[in-house]
DNA sequence: TAGACTAGTTACTTAAAAGTAGATTTTTGA
DNA sequence: TCAAAAATCTACTTTTAAGTAACTAGTCTA
């Protein structure tokens, strides 16, 4: 299987370059070096989640990975162990910037309520993007333990975060009287079913879509003033 | 239905038949047999839902599904066609179950929040046993071309129910003012995040949980009275 | 300028699981 | 009681994709 056109011409065997001429950098450039490594590390984990979120974990081939890049399968394994690691490294980046984000919310301080919107909206954001959505499309079986006991530590965290914030919210009487437990399963469900759908440059931008679905979430879908109507 | 060897289908050209005194008995006089073949391909398939659940379909062979119903893997193709079609019947089992639920809640009759409120129950329900869970847990890109289409035309379905039942209730005044598209959505994701986590035998029942569920969704995280609080 | 290190290649091995061929046992109806 | 049809088995082939070995070309540095 002959590469039509490979950037780097590969030579035949027997020809030989005998004269590597190799000239002084004028700039030492020693954290270049680890600079480019990590950017090739990384469109290799970028690639890899959009190609997981397309087809399919088991479904995507490091060749297929490889073929996008436009290398070779074993040039892969330059940047990663094994395609486990991969899996994992996608998951966690997604979990990483949805902690982060949260943390950012804690930070910018406010009210329960006010806090538990800017939680929902890291989330709905985060779920929309490539590492975010490999949360939510691949399951906790696909990860092989010890990875997943990690995520699921990871996922946990940001599980009580919400609660927390619920509880805090039914404690200043902003939010009504809940279930904090069973309040943020609802809140993660429903945002998290965006990742399983979203797809950018659809009906609706990703920022309308979460929008909407926290606004829904707040205020219920029977709205203010609908209780007894509804027979509850 | 196509099955490959219906009894008293026409014996391939070319078998052994010494004596060709094959008499076609007119009655039909089998049910328990057809009765208790059906049985089987319905444990095989019921076996199959429960063990994708658990460790996902590719991570399931058929090898381990043969085990579990202690046959052996020939014995699984003599009921079914290949590994694929027990995926697709597994979900379909669980979109029919669904779609027959709200039918179901349709012929029930009240107004729509009513039957909102019961196709929500269903939907948490079904949700929550094997062949639902499927319907959650495997992604669309695991069934492959033509199947997916129909498994999509299907959701597309269930989908649409639940459009049409906000969009009777916001019409009928029972519902707040929304984009039932989204709302639908909303209600979806949240319900359907349940057959993603929930374990018989774990704290809650499946009742509870879906009792709890609609509760949250129908009223809001906020709750009646606390709009202005929310800042909204 | 040698030689060590980096980044990549081709061509292979290996492993696992899907699927099949054909023999074998069990059931059943006459 | 017995033969045909149903149901199941053992033992195989095939396929696919993960992972590896071993080589090559470029690059930095002493």
């Amino acid at each position: 299987m002959a590469p039509p056109s490979t950037p780097r011409a590969a030579p035949k065997p027997g020809a030989r370059h005998p004269r590597a001429l190799a000239q002084p950098s004028p700039w030492p450039q020693a954290p270049a070096r680890e600079q480019q490594r990590e950017a090739k590390r990384n469109a290799v984990l970028s690639t890899a989640a959009q190609m997981f979120n397309e087809r399919g974990f088991h479904a995507t081939s490091l060749d297929d990975i490889a073929a996008r890049l436009q290398v070779s399968k074993p040039t892969l394994y330059y940047y990663v162990k094994n395609k486990d690691e991969i899996l994992l490294e996608c998951v966690k980046k997604g979990l990483h910037l949805i902690l982060e984000g949260i943390e950012a919310s804690r930070q910018a301080g406010g009210n329960a309520v006010d806090q538990l919107r800017a939680c929902m909206q890291v989330y709905a954001d985060i779920v929309t993007q490539p590492f975010g959505m490999c949360i939510i499309r691949i399951g906790d079986e696909e990860v092989p333990e010890p990875s997943r006991t990690e995520l699921r530590r990871m996922k946990s965290e940001i599980d009580q975060a919400f609660r927390r914030l619920v509880a805090q919210g039914v404690q200043e009487g902003t939010l009504a009287p809940c279930d904090p437990k069973m309040t943020a399963f609802v809140i993660a469900g429903a945002l998290s079913w965006i990742g399983r759908w979203y797809q950018s440059g659809g009906e609706y931008t990703a920022a309308q879509v979460a929008e909407q679905c926290i606004g829904t979430l707040m205020h219920g879908v029977l709205g203010p003033g609908r209780v007894a109507a509804a027979g509850r």
